[in-house]
DNA sequence: CTTGTAATGAGAATCATTCTCGTTTAGAGT
DNA sequence: ACTCTAAACGAGAATGATTCTCATTACAAG
């Protein structure tokens, strides 16, 4: 699956308003999220791109998360995972594993947006908040995990 | 609110499986966190217990952890958050202030509860998971916070 | 009362992440 | 193309949350 065109674009496209380059080392990491179509952690990002050295894989992903293209996910481990922002990649969930913290996409379903968008209504409600966004995350154990299991 | 005494019995018998103790240190953690009723963070768990040294405190997390008493939830900003397991507190969803990293509880609705339930189903058919709990978080701002933005 | 095991707490160690800083590069204007 | 300025680079140091170490203490059973 190659990034589609328009993403590199949206991407340059923000990172000027911010003041701020399309460097190839962002061109790098932008493509790695959109090939990988999950939340990667930065052991795995550095893993696909060997000669990029820890320090700009940090400060680069900071770089793109200041310019709204790219959003942190906290998952079941102590590593922060990263992917392109919904604006580029599409509103969608995750489903991490508990033994082996990775983290896959999932498509959202209509019924349960709207369930959801239903929840944060009453909320903001009830509690005076401005809600912002939301997050379903669903837990369980992977494939392979299963497998090792026994 | 106080603790219901069924919880501290709970605990107690739980901890007793893994052949721990319920000891001091730990009764005044799940008193703190049953007081709380929102996930707390060690920082805010230390202040609330002065004499409390701050590795007695991740120690003894830890503990109650494995002995499935306690749940590490990971909110907006860096510091690991802890709560009384489901099984104690009842089931409940979480409301993050994106500026200020403050969890709150939710109670959950019926409705939202078998849009997830479905969700999760849908999800453990099609991708081969086991699927063995979810997590929704909504985040906003706090009315405080909304307060300090003008 | 002894004895084995769990718990304690102070400080050191670890590990993800951020910062520092001297060097390099991209892009606008000449 | 040449220069200039600010952004970006990368290596390593620094930070900060969390975990580990270890000598000491407290509990439970015999």
């Amino acid at each position: 699956m190659i990034a589609a065109p328009s993403v590199h674009e949206q991407v340059a496209l923000r990172l000027a308003g911010h003041e701020q380059r399309y460097t190839p080392v962002r061109q790098a990491l932008v493509a790695t999220l959109a090939d990988a179509g999950r939340p990667l952690s930065i052991p795995e990002i550095l893993a696909t791109n060997l000669e990029l050295p820890q320090s700009s894989a940090y400060r680069n992903v900071t770089s793109l998360i200041e310019a709204g293209v790219v959003r942190r996910v906290t998952g079941v481990d102590d590593h922060g995972r990263f992917e392109l922002a919904e604006e580029l990649a599409g509103h969608h969930h995750h489903l991490a594993c508990g033994q082996c913290g990775k983290v896959e996409d999932v498509a959202p379903s209509a019924r349960l947006e709207r369930a959801m968008a239903e929840a944060a209504r009453v909320v903001a409600e009830e509690q005076g908040y401005e809600v912002t966004g939301h997050q379903f995350d669903l837990v369980g154990v992977c494939p392979s995990c299963r497998r090792a299991d026994g």
